[in-house]
RNA sequence: GGAGGGCUCGCCUAGUGGCCGAUGGCGGCGGUCUUGAAAACCGCUAUGGCGCGGAAGCGUCAUCGUGGGUUCGAAUCCCACGCCCUCCGCCA
């Protein structure tokens, strides 16, 4: 939710963020008319109540005969005090709704739609291979990964990790933790199952809902990443941010129904319903926040650094940020079976946004307490980093080398085939 | 799955229909004393909305798990829900 009194002030920049967005300037003026209608409700049933409170209290002290009408006078201040208050709640209630529906304000990312998007630098030398194969070709030769046991037993976009594919996924989690300890992150294991308040929260029951899977008979939510977790963690607190940002790697398992993607990455593993990822989390001041987010960025490129996979990094556009971020950037590894490039990290600065609707605060320089900035951004995802690996790192005979960080981690310095 | 107990201001706790936003202790902060520290003593120690104000602040409303209800008036009475805990059973 973005913040009214910035809405009040400079409405304009609010409209000139959603056009930029793509999204529609009206809805601003709605949540305007919303906050003004919710104001004056307000004032008029904080008067009624003042004076009911006030009839009430005479009561206390007075005799029968004046006593009878103080109470009959009250009475009726009642039935009128009930009706400014339904009145009032209807008034937040279409405040909420109106708030629900602005994005946060986003004047610094590229201007348009998913296409629009900023390369802002690439990094690594592409492969020189003559004929790649793709991951899921390589992952069988190594008897790594099996999709079509996974498709047996568990339906489309499901598969097994089995031998060096097993063993490279915990190597690549040990190494992302090994990092994210490194550079000060408190590492977490999270809970995967999550409450309505949790996912509503950190805003994915919103456009991405159809995303999520619920297990109806418990009324929880399974994550589609850690953020969740992670973000909710603090809900309703007020956290210590004087000596130094909040900052987690959480490591969880990540479910994704993929509704609306059918027919997009069906083979392999690039689109699948549930992969294991360990992500970064900070919680800072809203000041603080943009350089955070660049260090967020940087610790991803440093592990695609060790990853040796080429990659590029872009500035997402602000039509395709979603809600909560003002700004995202993306880590894309180079993928030379399709000759295109796969995103694998993710990074976004969410501002007070999303600490707004979760209420975490923190004490400002004066003591008040203020809405934090919270961040969050991929460090390592499973799947997508066995993909670029196995892709990049293929050699004509149908091995793989492993990179020279993820060596002490595997105890093995090339994949052969079975 | 069955049976109980509980949910009050960071923590513990008082409060069972009327100045209760709420008692007391601990903790925290500030001060007095001290060469310094401890002890002792004194003071301060929730949050949000709305209005006024440049601001400090002032006024007002709301908040005692959540939502309803009873009542002129609810932390206190009633109902529903949520959550936590304990015991039994079952499972890991």
């Amino acid at each position: 939710m973005i913040d009214l009194r910035l809405l009040r002030a400079d409405p304009d920049l609010v409209r000139g963020s959603q056009r930029a967005r793509g999204s529609d300037p009206a809805l601003v003026d709605a949540l305007l008319a919303a906050d003004e209608q919710r104001r004056a409700a307000i004032t008029r049933a904080d008067a009624l109540r003042a004076e009911q409170k006030a009839t009430s209290n005479e009561i206390r002290g007075a005799e029968p005969p004046e006593r009878i009408a103080l109470m009959e006078q009250a009475r009726a201040l009642s039935a009128k005090v009930k009706e400014a208050e339904a009145e009032q709640a209807a008034a937040e209630a279409a405040l909420r709704e109106a708030h629900l529906a602005v994005p946060n304000v986003a004047p610094d990312a590229p201007p348009g739609g998913e296409e629009d998007y900023v390369v802002l630098r690439e990094v690594g030398v592409k492969p020189d291979l003559a004929k790649p194969l793709d991951h899921l070709e390589i992952g069988e030769r190594l008897k790594a990964i099996d999709t079509d046991r996974g498709a047996k037993v568990s339906g489309a976009r499901f598969y097994y990790l089995t031998g060096v594919g097993a063993l490279l996924e915990l190597a690549l989690v040990n190494l992302a933790m090994a990092q994210a300890v490194e550079v000060g992150l408190t590492p977490a294991i999270v809970p995967a199952l999550v409450r309505k308040e949790a996912m509503e929260g950190t805003g994915f029951l919103g456009a991405h809902a159809p995303e999520i899977y619920r297990l109806e008979a418990d009324d929880l939510y399974l994550v589609g990443t850690s953020e969740v977790a992670l973000a909710a963690r603090h809900m309703n607190e007020i956290i210590d941010l004087s000596q130094a940002p909040v900052r987690y790697a959480g490591y969880s398992t990540c479910f994704r129904r993929e509704a609306g993607s059918y027919g997009k990455d069906t083979r392999g593993i690039i689109r699948v319903h549930q992969f294991d990822k360990v992500e970064m989390f900070s919680f800072t001041t809203v000041e603080e926040s943009y350089e955070e987010h660049l260090r967020l960025l940087a610790w991803e490129e440093e592990f695609l650094g060790k990853l040796e996979v080429p990659y590029r990094v872009i500035d997402v556009a602000a039509g395709d940020l979603g809600a909560s971020a003002v700004r995202k950037f993306d880590c894309e590894a180079w993928l030379p079976s399709q000759g295109r490039w796969l995103e694998l990290m993710s990074a976004s600065n969410c501002t007070d946004f999303q600490a707004r609707r979760l209420n975490i605060r923190a004490r400002g320089t004066d003591g008040k307490p203020v809405h934090v900035a919270t961040l969050n951004g991929t460090l390592m995802a499973s799947t997508r980093s066995i993909v670029a690996l196995l892709e990049n790192h293929q050699e004509p005979d149908g091995s793989v080398r492993v990179p020279k960080a993820l060596q002490p981690y595997l105890g093995r310095e090339v994949l052969q085939p079975a």
